[in-house]
DNA sequence: TATTGTTATACTCTATAACTATA
DNA sequence: TATAGTTATAGAGTATAACAATA
């Protein structure tokens, strides 16, 4: 095969964009193993889990932004969850649209259980990286996501 | 609400696989757009298309060896692909349970107008980073990735 | 027997939208 | 009118496995 203009081609293997999908997809698979096979839940179900393990109580809004869900996946892991028993939902008395959300002693101890796993795979990973890159890394994640934010934004008022 | 001993509660907002999922989501969304919306090109479709590209003839274990698909999402793009008039399939003489994939000109004229485009929302990307931070980055990439496959093969071996 | 590639199936995820009940 | 949450639906992705043709 004739190479190509090298600016007309794309190498798949660094492109920034293939790459990180193909990482996140790697790391999602060894770390929602823990959660996954052991505690069968699904990432939406982990996710709704690891955010009112960390706040206490929420509204279904609240953890769709602070966890990157949508509503729906939220209402249907919520269901889910409030089905094996880990978690309540009362009604807010100050806005009876909203649902507040808690985790039962059974989901916190759920919780509990999948916590130092995660944690445990998470510095696995960075393990690798030098003192220097590790500090690099959320920083850059940061920048990365400000930026696509962008992108995304472009997408919708300029299509 | 009573906070919890922090070794046992996950910070989600500051949990690397957390946020690797977020952004590779978002730069999916965002770079994943100009093939999708502008091209109707599916992800699995558009790395076939980016493999045949950067290497010209390729079977499909190849394919999916370099592009990071198993087998039938390979055999679901390539149909797709094939069905565009965009790649050709030949026996392999030489093999003949192998089929020889390339693109056809109308197939590398779509790559060469996605090409640029995806190479230019990369480079919008990463003109947020610090010189240092895009030199890390690659290297931060490998070795996560590195470090992510032994986790993966822990969990096959030892369930 | 093992490998390449296709097909079947089922489950999850995603996206859109319609719907309710409250505000 | 607008918001919180649920339900319905269809499309895409993923995983397992069975299968045909070839080696």
């Amino acid at each position: 095969m004739a190479p190509v203009d090298p600016e007309h081609v794309i190498r798949l293997q660094h492109f920034v964009p293939y790459r990180l999908a193909v990482l996140a997809e790697q790391i999602s698979r060894a770390v929602g193993a823990v959660y996954a096979e052991r505690f069968s839940l699904t990432r939406p179900e982990w996710r709704v889990l690891a955010a009112l393990g960390e706040h206490g109580e929420m509204a279904g809004t609240d953890i769709a932004r602070f966890s990157a869900l949508d509503k729906m996946a939220v209402s249907r892991a919520v269901a889910a969850l409030q089905e094996r028993g880990c978690l309540t939902r009362h009604d807010d008395p100050r806005d009876r649209r909203h649902k507040r959300l808690r985790l039962t002693p059974r989901g916190r101890a759920l919780y509990r259980r999948i916590v130092p796993l995660a944690l445990a795979r998470e510095r696995f990973l960075l393990d690798a990286l030098p003192a220097q890159d590790r500090a690099a890394l959320p920083r850059i994640l940061a920048a990365l996501q400000r930026r696509a934010a962008e992108l995304d934004g472009l997408d919708e008022t300029a299509p």
